[in-house]
DNA sequence: GTTGTTGCAAATTGTTTGCACTGGT
DNA sequence: ACCAGTGCAAACAATTTGCAACAAC
């Protein structure tokens, strides 16, 4: 094995400083919070303890995020709540459409909000796991030829293209 | 949940008919035992009845196969080859580049060959978990350009692009 | 006779599920 | 008060690993 082992879907940006969040989220965050916990009660659903954490987790940290690294971050702002509400509220939040999960090569699946720029294409290194933004309309052709060559309908965000990022094929020798 | 449950990556083409395959393998196949045979010895390795097991399903089975399809496979040919020794071939097979290994949405990976058309694009339907074959330049382009505009060096073959397949496309309402 | 490989069982990793109880509305 | 949603522990799926016994070379 010729790679050290990283956290697969680690944060992006360096970032993660706890700004001391735990009901003082930042204004667009609360804003999240009250959108989405409406959202969930026009299905008869509710807004609870455990998807207001993933939620601010998910908007505070930002990119794409494990579900174990949501589990860390969330249980920081509130360690009662348990891994599988993390992955419940997950699957609750997609379902809403206000998160989009991702598949890659490396370990699980990754998560991030849906923002207003809409979904983007991913690439994921196979050499230190990080995930990289692609244009959004890379796959276009692309999707436009499958679709009429082998009638196959591509969904170009829900699986992340393997590759070797731009820092990993320089340090190569 | 909305779907059933199917395989994987189950095999592509009805096929799995036992040729009474035990020692008597077709004539490609033992072509492919014998040159495998070869180049593992020039690194010093062994052929062993586990190896020729998962050589001769790969052969015989084609298509994109997973672990557990490829140990059902083994298992009939030869009951006393354990799991965890299909995995450990698989590993070496890849590091002889014999064969290819692929990730996708659904289960695990999924293991082919990797014939003399040489390797071509996948695509997996995330309805029914079956796996197409894409042209293989399908992502040239692509490749092409994410290497001068984030300097991302694609690997097309290594995972399968996501999407919905003809068929269960038609039969959704 | 070496030593690369195996079979086995147990550990890992990532995710899901059944169930009694709690907390949002 | 109702019932969606939780915490918990246990199940699950896919894969990996340590180790003594084995079998290719």
């Amino acid at each position: 094995m010729a790679g050290e082992r990283r956290h697969p879907w680690s944060p992006v940006r360096g970032a993660g400083r706890h700004t001391g969040v735990v009901n003082g989220a930042a204004a667009g965050t609360q804003a999240l919070l009250h959108a989405v916990a409406h959202r969930f009660r026009l299905r008869g659903e509710r807004m609870t303890r455990p998807r207001r954490a993933v939620l601010t987790v998910l908007a505070r940290d930002g990119g794409h995020l494990s579900a174990d690294a949501i589990y860390t971050g969330v249980a920081a702002l509130d360690p009662a709540v348990h891994r599988a509400s993390v992955y419940r509220t997950l699957e609750a939040l997609s379902e809403l459409g206000i998160v989009q999960h991702l598949h890659g090569t490396h370990g699980g699946a990754a998560y991030h909000l849906i923002g207003t720029p809409g979904a983007h294409v991913h690439g994921q290194c196979g050499a230190c796991g990080v995930v990289v933004d692609l244009p959004a309309d890379l796959l276009d052709d692309v999707a436009a030829r499958v679709a009429t060559e082998a009638g196959f309908l591509l969904d170009p965000t829900h699986v992340a293209l393997s590759g070797t990022c731009a820092a990993c094929t320089s340090a190569r020798p």
